[in-house]
DNA sequence: GGCAGATAAATGCATTTGCATTCTATTCGG
DNA sequence: CCGAATAGAATGCAAATGCATTTATCTGCC
């Protein structure tokens, strides 16, 4: 390779044609996966402080909304694959955040709750999430935010016919 | 499960003024989450049958965008952790999709583009992804698409000043 | 020039993740 | 009712992840 063409910007072997193919700037999941990992990044930095990682937080703040919910629910509600949540759970059991019972109408369920220590941390770290969340926002107005979780909701069940 | 939880009774759960701290319906990091996730999840599916990960393809779209690029720009611009995308970057220049090589202006950094295997490759997945998008936003108008993206990058901005 | 400090990428290592499977309990068809 | 099929949760295991550190290079200052 010819000496002075390393660390140039933009290469020849990209021919304009094909980036417009696809522009990245304006495609919905990548402008999805950088504001959602930067918002979850953030988060995670405080709730190391806590000791808590960002699947427990989610697990806690589903829970707090809620009420007590079987696995599988909470598989959906989080969003964390099952055998994932499946040993989160344990270690927040381990850990006093959270209680699991087999369900007695149909015994292959468990039950889980937060536990009143659970519940207490949870009540701690929602202002943080607010706030977190309100610096997300900063600039827009209501009707702006309410137009946005509409679409994030839409999206959400659109790409429900995505599986399988 | 641990032997011996079954069955205990714990009071149950949540007293409604608790509930009201906090809505998660309307708590934007779960909604942007839980979108994001499933677009992911839909997607790699999809890229299973060409034996690709998710965070491979972000590479390769990428690189199809901005052309060669230092590693730590890829950090930036894909959102995938410093040594995890160099992991990532070896495995798939051993699979001839991408290729590295030493900065001649500057030897700590290494420049990566994508070989014309890579290039192929990207061609091939752009519209599939570009239809995995257009089942995301049925039924949204261009002008709630250009809102839309016009939020996810103010999102995108102002979670900037969370990161210290 | 030479060294202290900074910057880029790679690597060691413990943890987390997810697919496939297993184990237990329930439901359904005969 | 009984056995096969199904459903829910846990687990084995290999792969992916991320923090902390290392290695290599560069920059600024004397």
């Amino acid at each position: 390779m010819p000496a002075g063409k390393e660390g140039r910007a933009v290469p020849s072997s990209q021919p304009d044609a094909d980036k417009g193919l696809f522009d990245l700037k304006r495609f919905l999941p990548y402008l999805l996966n950088r504001a959602g990992i930067r918002l979850a990044t953030a988060f995670s930095a405080e709730l190391s402080r806590f000791d808590l990682t960002l699947p427990m937080w989610r697990v806690m703040a589903v829970l707090w909304h809620h009420g007590e919910q079987r696995v599988t629910d909470l598989v959906i509600e989080t969003t964390i694959e099952q055998s994932t949540l499946s040993r989160l759970l344990a270690s927040m059991d381990g850990r006093g955040l959270v209680a699991r019972q087999r369900n007695q109408r149909d015994a292959r369920t468990v039950i889980v709750r937060l536990t009143p220590a659970g519940r207490d941390l949870t009540r701690q770290l929602i202002p943080l999430a607010l706030r977190n969340e309100g610096t997300a926002l900063q600039g827009f107005s209501p009707q702006e935010i309410d137009a946005l979780h509409t679409m994030l909701f839409r999206i959400f069940d659109n790409a429900a016919e995505l599986l399988d």
